[in-house]
DNA sequence: CGAAATCATCGAACCGGTTCGATTCTCTCT
DNA sequence: AGAGAGAATCGAACCGGTTCGATGATTTCG
């Protein structure tokens, strides 16, 4: 059933056919009526190659993000998600691509065989090899994420600085003076993540500000490897009462870890940081942190990319989301005494 | 930079770099060469639509997900995750579509405009129009979970009743009698999800075979939801003693519950089900579970699916899998003594 | 009333690959 | 030496759409 079919059946060029459908060009109300009902019966539907190879327009997006191996996070997931509704809300289509770097085959397939009209791109780091690629040869994309030097380039981001000052300030208020920073794993901040690396700067300056005693360490993405550097922590500096991370993946181990220590949370210790929502409400007691608003910055990203294949002339845009900080009840005063400050859910009614 | 462009420069004809790329047809080894240098010289990278045009393939596959707005689960974002890199390992990429029946239009999309050559469908229901609908028109696909009548089709699969029995004759043997199970929301289980069917149903007859008293709920896939069903349990019955559950995203809510509720887990409440490893390692105590091997379920999906594209004529095949119960921290003898009994990490060893 | 503008439609060219049949040349075998 | 096989290459057709320019019919207007 292809547009020729379509003709014949109507009694037109193929031609006629396309103008009816595009409507680029006017057609007669008969002929397109007569059109119509010869695709309706057929079930037709235009071939998305054919289309793709006479305008140049594929009608799909990439959605780059490094493979597992390290393991997927939620707000990963997140993003997936988001920017894949988001496209289909456009008549998008998300085509996904595991690549770390800009060697990797299934993103120079991505360019080269012009699979896609354009990009987005996750788990941005300072210098981004990837982005460099795009922006030489002149590609449509959009980062999750901002590098060193974002002018010029679309994006959305994250002030991650800021978030991580905040979750500084807020148990600098509580009264903490030992914390400590539990970063993404030691690889990723390495290789320059941005919110590994802008997370670690902002935590670092409000400490410093704010005169408090730190630690700061890389911690693997899995709950396993939490627990271990929590009892790091712990050995390194008994005396530490608080930590803030960007881990979410490990915050499970944490909260073990400090179970297994017999450090109530939060009357003995308190943790905070930087996570999505979901996941944030997923623990017990419940994180408070600054929520990463992952669906936004999806469905911001398909936004911004949309409207730069749209109109390729416009000005670079972005933007900067700096989520405040939801209290929850993972954070509490140093210090406090035994039972009566534990929030929500205080003493067990134990039968 | 198009194959004429790379004819010219390399004094060929169309045809003869065509067959020195694909080698169908002998090509001398001087011309080879010279092509070889031209495309190297100027990054040629033949264009997905135009082959996918001629040949009839898109090297594509599609990956079809019912969309979020009830959330995602990890098990999904495994199941992406590994689907992707599993083709990428074929040469094949992954487009996504967000679509839960077969009138949706990115699911329509995928199949009339044919962007995709075969399909992976994710969460399947026992009677799926979506594969009817693939299987009617002789649509190259795999799903990952079987309908209700799964012979002579494709698709890879866990027994949920099995598991769900595994779970159910675990506790018994622990010596617990009155047991709830959790179920994914409502609206999935009359829809027909397999899971949850399925699950149902081998707990069910698993908890009568060893005349234990039940109670069944359904509960939303978030912690909160998680929360208000476990309270809900404790009313209904506050001699229950275990749970099984299907629903990971609720499991946080579990266990804030039986804390609020001041049962110890595993002391005084057990806990079990059929979890994504990963996740079921993430909580406090870590629970003891079927883990659902998300990653290697997704390369057999993508494996069967590339040997069905390759070979049309192959009869249908497919892997059922049934994990052991992975022991860990979340279950115990009913009416355990205090103490003594709690797993792993005992006695709290505050400093 | 005739020129100009507008409308509806058609045919041909094009997008960038793949593939088939034909052609030329060289080598082998009888 | 001549027939036949096989290697190397070319030109043309094709995949299924879109788009441009041309054409004939109809309407508008001075």
């Amino acid at each position: 059933m292809n547009i020729g079919e379509i003709a014949r059946r109507a009694g037109v060029s193929r031609s006629t056919v396309s103008y009816a459908l595009s409507g680029k060009r006017p057609v007669s109300e008969d002929t397109r009526r007569k059109i119509q009902q010869v695709i309706d019966e057929l079930g037709y539907q235009p071939n998305a190659s054919a289309r793709a190879l006479a305008n140049g327009r594929t009608s799909t997006i990439g959605l780059v993000f490094p493979p597992a191996g390290n393991h997927y996070t939620g707000m990963q997931l997140d993003f997936i998600g988001s920017v894949t509704e988001a496209a289909a809300a456009y008549d998008y289509d998300v085509l996904l691509s595991p690549s770390g770097v800009d060697s990797d085959r299934s993103f120079q397939r991505l360019l080269g065989e012009r699979r896609v009209d354009g990009a987005i791109l996750m788990e941005i780091r300072l210098q981004d090899d990837r982005l460099d690629h795009l922006t030489a040869v002149d590609f449509p994309s959009v980062t999750i994420g901002r590098t060193a030097r974002p002018e010029g380039s679309w994006w959305v981001g994250l002030d991650h600085t800021a978030l991580a000052a905040a979750c500084v300030h807020h148990l600098a208020d509580l009264g903490h003076r030992r914390i400590a920073f539990v970063n993404r794993p030691e690889q990723l901040l390495r290789a320059g993540y941005e919110s590994a690396q802008r997370g670690l700067d902002g935590f670092t300056k409000a400490a410093a500000e704010r005169g408090l005693t730190v630690r700061t360490y890389c911690c693997g993405d899995d709950a396993t490897s939490g627990l271990t550097c929590l009892e790091r922590i712990l050995y390194d500096d008994p005396a530490t009462t608080a930590l803030v991370t960007l881990n979410e993946a490990a915050l499970g181990g944490f909260y073990r870890g400090l179970a297994q220590a017999g450090r109530h949370v939060p009357r003995d210790f308190s943790v905070t940081g930087v996570v999505a929502g979901r996941w944030a409400e997923a623990v017990t007691p419940q994180l408070t942190a600054a929520d990463v608003p992952a669906e936004q910055m999806g469905r911001l990203a398909v936004d911004l990319l949309v409207q730069r294949l749209d109109h390729p002339e416009t000005p670079a845009r972005n933007h900067l989301l700096a989520p405040p900080i939801s209290l929850r009840a993972s954070t509490g005063p140093v210090g406090a005494g035994p039972a009566d400050l534990a929030p929500d859910f205080g003493t067990p009614t134990h039968p």
